[in-house]
RNA sequence: GGGAUUGUCGUCUAGCUUGGCAUGAUACUAGUCUGGGGGACUAGUGGUCGCAGGUUCAAAUCCUGCCAAUCCCA
């Protein structure tokens, strides 16, 4: 059998998109559908997003706020309540415009987003400050058509995500709110999958249709391009006062109400294949791998195969009571061999060989995936496990950040941008924050304004494109 | 939005120019030997050639349309 065949054929420098669209396909992560721009996820993909689900509901419920469902189809009349928000939109949208033979009359919206169905039913639960605030997060898909390059993941006509809908007595209280919702994200995204992030403001170019103001974390990716990797946004009462969420103060005052909207998608997943993986495939964190420990038995004969299979399970029976996910690879058909590398291909943090001559040694191999170091642990000494795997959780956030750090550049002036923008990569340069520079930059360039990091407003510099006093020092990049 | 390439057993692929029984590998199933970094041998199963039309005695092959995938540019 060749390697080509069921391993990664091409390497992550050499064809980066080929990769990853491979290590998807061959770690059986996801499929393709049989319709265009839409994919599938397996067991060993959904139990990532298992996974990131449960940190962020324990989060979330911390935080206040409590799980709910919307459906999936929502009257054009109720889409178009806020028209910049429509407008916005209107070009992704899926319409249902038939039930059976017959025509609807109002075409139904397969839900791009559920702001505007949200806060319907929003304005018919609040009436008092007593109802105040409200915080339900909704786990669901978006549609949103994607014509061209779709890849899995990270644009897709479908996706997994959660919007997160909030509604506050107060501008404060509600601004509050959204800085909360990206801490929440930053830090889940940072401690569970090991990818670091860069937070701030989007551009008025770049927001959120229908917000006052986006709040977004960014990432760059390993081929120099960036990947919003979640927003958090106040939308003032841009949408309280069309949908008449209102409520009524302690004095008998009637106001409308201050809200947020924020959500994360399954794009993180594609995030964390693209930030860890490597030539052999995937390479997964420990705290979010469906799998953590896998043994492999290693043996000759069908006396030695009895041992080794029966001591495998006692590591596995002690292993999973220090809550650790174990499996024992028990499969006859298959040599060690191609074991070790199916288990490297799927990513799993660590491996356990177990033969007779680790038996009489009373030891196992560890074998760890994200840098291939092999070492070895007695049989007594098999707590220090959690110590290994809180290890390379750390190490892998640590290379992370210093790729990160390596990617992010400063340029002295326009000319030198656009010369090293086909490199890729964050580029930090003053901007006027006017939007014909940022548009003529994008023009030009094909870079946007990515982020503008929370503190980097600075009026002593000069846009490097027009030269007059600068605002901030924003972010700018190629980006998914 | 503009352009390019591709589609043949589960997967990869030959055949297409010049129409005539669809090729090989791998995977899969069974068995034997193996087993510390992608094993070997033997036998077997599996394909309306992306879909729909058209031309023809005859279409994977020629023509038209559609669908899907990938890449490049904006």
């Amino acid at each position: 059998m060749s390697k080509e065949d069921v391993g990664i054929s091409v390497s992550k420098n050499d064809d980066f998109s080929e990769w990853y669209t491979q290590v998807i396909l061959k770690a059986k992560l996801a499929d393709y559908a049989p319709v265009k721009g839409l994919i599938v996820l397996r067991p060993d993909g959904y139990s990532i997003w298992e996974s990131l689900q449960r940190t962020f509901d324990a989060k979330f419920a911390k935080n206040g706020i409590r799980n709910g469902f919307l459906p999936v189809l929502i009257p054009e009349s109720l889409l178009e309540k806020e028209q910049k928000h429509f407008a916005g939109f209107c070009p992704e949208v899926f319409w249902v415009t038939h039930s059976g033979t017959n025509k609807v009359g109002d075409r139904l919206a397969l839900r791009p987003t559920s702001e505007t169905l949200a806060y319907t039913l929003y304005s018919k639960w609040i009436q008092s400050w007593r109802d105040l605030p409200l915080k339900i997060n909704f786990w669901n898909t978006a549609l949103r058509a994607e014509i061209k390059a779709t890849k899995p993941f990270l644009r897709t006509s479908e996706f997994l995500w959660q919007e997160g809908h909030t509604v506050h007595a107060t501008q404060e209280e509600a601004e509050e709110e959204v800085m909360k919702i990206l801490e929440i994200y930053r830090d889940t995204v940072e401690e569970e999958l090991a990818i670091p992030v860069t937070t701030g403001k989007k551009s008025e170019r770049e927001k959120f249709v229908g917000a006052v103001y986006t709040t977004t974390m960014e990432s760059i990716m390993p081929d120099g391009k960036a990947l919003q990797m979640g927003t958090s946004h106040f939308l003032g009462q841009n949408f309280s006062k069309p949908f008449q969420v209102k409520f009524t103060d302690k004095s008998n005052v009637e106001h409308f109400a201050w809200q947020t909207s924020w959500g994360v998608s399954w794009r993180l997943i594609g995030a964390m294949i693209m930030t860890h993986g490597d030539d052999q495939g995937l390479v997964l964190p420990p705290k979010v791998a469906p799998i953590q420990i896998v043994i492999v038995p290693i043996y000759r004969d069908d006396e030695k195969r009895g041992r080794v299979i029966s001591k495998a399970g006692e590591i596995q029976v002690e292993l999973t009571q220090m809550n650790f996910r174990v499996h024992v690879d028990d499969r006859t058909d298959l040599s060690p061999g191609y074991k070790f590398n199916d288990w490297e291909l799927k990513g799993v943090p660590i491996r356990i060989e177990l033969g007779p001559r680790d038996i009489e040694k009373e030891s196992v191999v560890i074998a760890k995936r994200h840098n291939g170091e092999k070492t070895y642990l007695e049989f007594d000494k098999l707590e220090e496990i959690s110590e290994i795997l809180s290890q390379i959780q750390d190490q892998m956030l640590e290379k992370a950040r210093h790729e990160s750090k390596n990617s992010t550049r400063k340029v002295s002036g326009y000319l030198e941008f656009k010369s090293r923008i086909d490199g890729g990569g964050f580029f930090r340069s003053p901007w006027c924050g006017r939007l014909e520079c940022e548009e003529k930059i994008k023009e030009e360039t094909g870079a946007d304004i990515r982020v503008i990091p929370f503190g980097s407003e600075d009026s002593s510099k000069k846009c490097m494109y027009c030269q007059k006093q600068s605002a901030s020092i924003p972010i700018f990049a190629r980006g998914y």
